[in-house]
DNA sequence: CTTGACCCTATAGTTGCTATAGACCGTAGG
DNA sequence: CCTACGGTCTATAGCAACTATAGGGTCAAG
């Protein structure tokens, strides 16, 4: 066995994935079928360390599986343009936009109602639970 | 059957809540099972009404349905103190706060890597995969 | 009396993992 | 050589908070 081979622990302690999640990635088709060893262990290489590096930088980056799966495939398509790349982060980047200002709005209403509170109060004379249920 | 009988299909419109959801809640103690008519409806009445009203207002804000139930267990329970109704408030606008600034950083990263497309180029030379992969 | 809209139960799927059970492998110590 | 241990294997079930589907029953209108 060659040096760089890696069992499935070693490559989970050098990318910071959990064992169960790299299975549950090769399960999905994220991350090819490795060969084993006689004792039928995965051994990865540098290739299969790079690509689930790869794999985890994008889930940082809030990636979806799908997404990185499409970045995977484009990745290894070099003569596609680099437009479809930069359209799936764009699509991400709006999507996290649109999340922050969602929830700006809604830390304003939490902060709103949280000061509504009846300091040393029962919940019979809880107001927040009042902004919570106008009626 | 009283006039303020509803079928579930009145509580979902009345709530913009959909049908599954309702019996989903009802299968998880959300709601109490209500009663049935001869046909084996549900059947609910103005306090089912509000309570769900409640319920969506609290997922609206985001709260859990831990949360939810936690909310609705107090809200029931006029001598315990507002403080602890504050207290499940505040920890989920800390949440909603952490999940805020994650999520700027990250839309800063995203923007960053987008930057760095080149325009009409290719994979060959995209440089969006270089910064998501710098090695 | 049939059509259509509604309702019923039960089960499986979604996303991205995590946890468990029960078995096998490989190496180091006694 | 035996045994203990840590790592690995498969398969299955669980998490949040629903959503979707299958295969039926109910009820009012035409």
């Amino acid at each position: 066995m060659p040096r760089d081979d890696l069992k499935i622990g070693d490559l989970g302690r050098a990318t910071g994935t959990k064992v169960v999640t790299i299975r549950y990635y090769e399960k999905i088709g994220l991350l090819p079928a490795p060969d084993r060893s006689v004792g039928n262990y995965r051994t990865y290489d540098a290739a299969a360390l790079e690509r689930l590096r790869f794999i985890r930088r994008c889930r940082d980056l809030g990636f979806s599986l799908d997404q990185v799966r499409e970045l995977l495939s484009l990745a290894s398509d070099v003569a596609r343009p680099c437009a479809e790349v930069d359209k799936i982060t764009a699509t991400h980047l709006a999507d996290v936009e649109r999340k922050i200002t969602d929830l700006q709005s809604l830390a304003q209403e939490l902060r709103r109602i949280s000061a509504t509170c009846n300091g040393g109060g029962t919940i019979s004379n809880c107001r927040i639970l009042d902004a919570i249920a106008p009626d």
